[in-house]
DNA sequence: GAAATAGTGTCTCTAAGACATTATATT
DNA sequence: AATATAATGTCTTAGAGACACTATTTC
């Protein structure tokens, strides 16, 4: 065995076969009340014509810059735009098994972004071929990818509940329904509406108000709302926990 | 910009600068009564003098089978022994900034390991410079491994909450009360026992009884012990949450 | 008016935590 | 005997969820 000093000092990297590292982002948002990621079309072998995460070699920059960077260029928004600058953007995982892909040894580093609803790729972006898709209909990608996919979604549907992140995915100022509305898109099940709403109310800054309302009711009727913002926590307390699931458990 | 296919068709290794992946391993176990991690002393430059994680090269190999390896060499213990079996080994997150290795670029996947408590592994291995240390005298490690232990030891911390991952600490057989004593030591404070006891059992699939008891009672006096061994929950409903600081959550 | 939604009220049940108590072992 | 620990009991309070209800808005 070797400890860390030496196996240091004495690398030499021409003697390893090359190794690449890269990113690639699940970036989640939300439209028309489904949970959607973004993917990028593949035309060249490996998996042509399959769909895969976007992503890319990291340059010379740490990793999360380069998954900022490779969200930017996928989704054609300009990083300094303020759509971009509030999204939210984790590490997710690492997955580097050696014939992940079957060129070389590619060890990939895969991010989360929450995203509130971002103009379509296609329009006005070299992104040509990058959309959003529902998370139901994203199936058999490319790679590992599938595998990227449901750590990604798990671990959303899990930062609902201990964390503020719901507020990612809606706009600056924002209804408690519309909140709602995230939990049920990211989590696939209605919630009580009136428990919800008290709820969220009841954890100590996770909304705050802005002492206004939307400008006119709900489209099929229903009282204008009161809008909030995002508090000040970055852990809920107490949770909002999903509806137990025996299965989750065991 | 370029999609995942179009960068990887055209991507030659030479034209990059070299790059390794290594794995480091956060392992903690429990020692007298105290959270202790693996270390390894590094003799030369740079970092001379400074303790670090234990951690090499990844090889031919998954990510996971580099961590186990990886923590057989440092610890002295061969795989396939038995002690090695019961370690819990997940990965923990990716440290990948340009100027964190000053020789080279280095991306290292670091890995989260809990362990009972495991021989010194001074006697009798090749790893003649690792041993454990506790984790309030862990500190000017080498790279940015006060950073990497951090965020194990924080991880570690939650994952008592809402799993099982105390039983990775203990022995096979175990009695409620060195399972409270394995979250004192993790989460830096004391539980109350009562509580803490009904609790354990009230929770579905955390433990099992085995029926027996210990031989003989604590070594201050007290009566035998019940014996329990880990239970078939993944997660624990309700969770098991630490004591609320107004400060984790802000 | 019919229907939908926002927001509040009420009730029940579970669980957490403070604290007390009993039993059994040790030195 | 003194002391420590295991295990259980009791009480209070917070919170989750079911459900009802009112108010307000749209079509």
């Amino acid at each position: 065995m070797q400890d860390q000093d030496s196996y240091l000092a004495g690398y030499n990297p021409s003697k390893y076969p090359s190794l690449a590292v890269t990113v690639d982002v699940v970036a989640l948002t939300i439209r028309d009340a489904k949970l959607c990621v973004l993917l990028v079309e593949r035309g060249a072998q490996p998996f042509a014509g399959q769909r895969a995460l976007p992503g890319g070699f990291v340059k010379e920059e740490t990793l999360d810059d380069a998954a900022k960077r490779e969200l930017a260029e996928e989704t054609g928004v300009k990083p300094g735009h303020g759509d971009l600058e509030r999204v939210h953007l984790e590490q997710l995982k690492t997955y580097g098994n050696p014939d992940r892909d079957p060129r070389m040894r590619i060890v990939s580093v895969a991010y989360l972004a929450f995203a509130p609803s971002l103009p379509d790729p296609t329009a006005g972006s070299d992104a040509a071929l990058a959309y959003w898709v529902p998370v139901d209909e994203a199936k058999d990608l490319a790679f590992d990818h599938d595998d990227v996919l449901a750590d990604g979604l798990e671990r959303a549907r899990a930062k609902l509940e201990y964390t503020p992140l719901a507020t990612a995915f809606v706009n600056e100022e924002f209804t408690i329904g519309e909140l709602r509305q995230v939990y049920a898109s990211v989590w696939g099940e209605d919630l009580h509406a009136g428990n919800f709403h008290r709820k969220v109310l009841s954890v100590p800054g996770f909304v705050e108000s802005t002492g206004t309302t939307t400008s006119r009711g709900g489209e099929r009727g229903g009282p204008k709302a009161k809008l909030y913002r995002a508090g000040d926590a970055k852990l809920l307390h107490p949770a909002l926990l999903r509806p137990t699931r025996e299965d989750r458990v065991r």
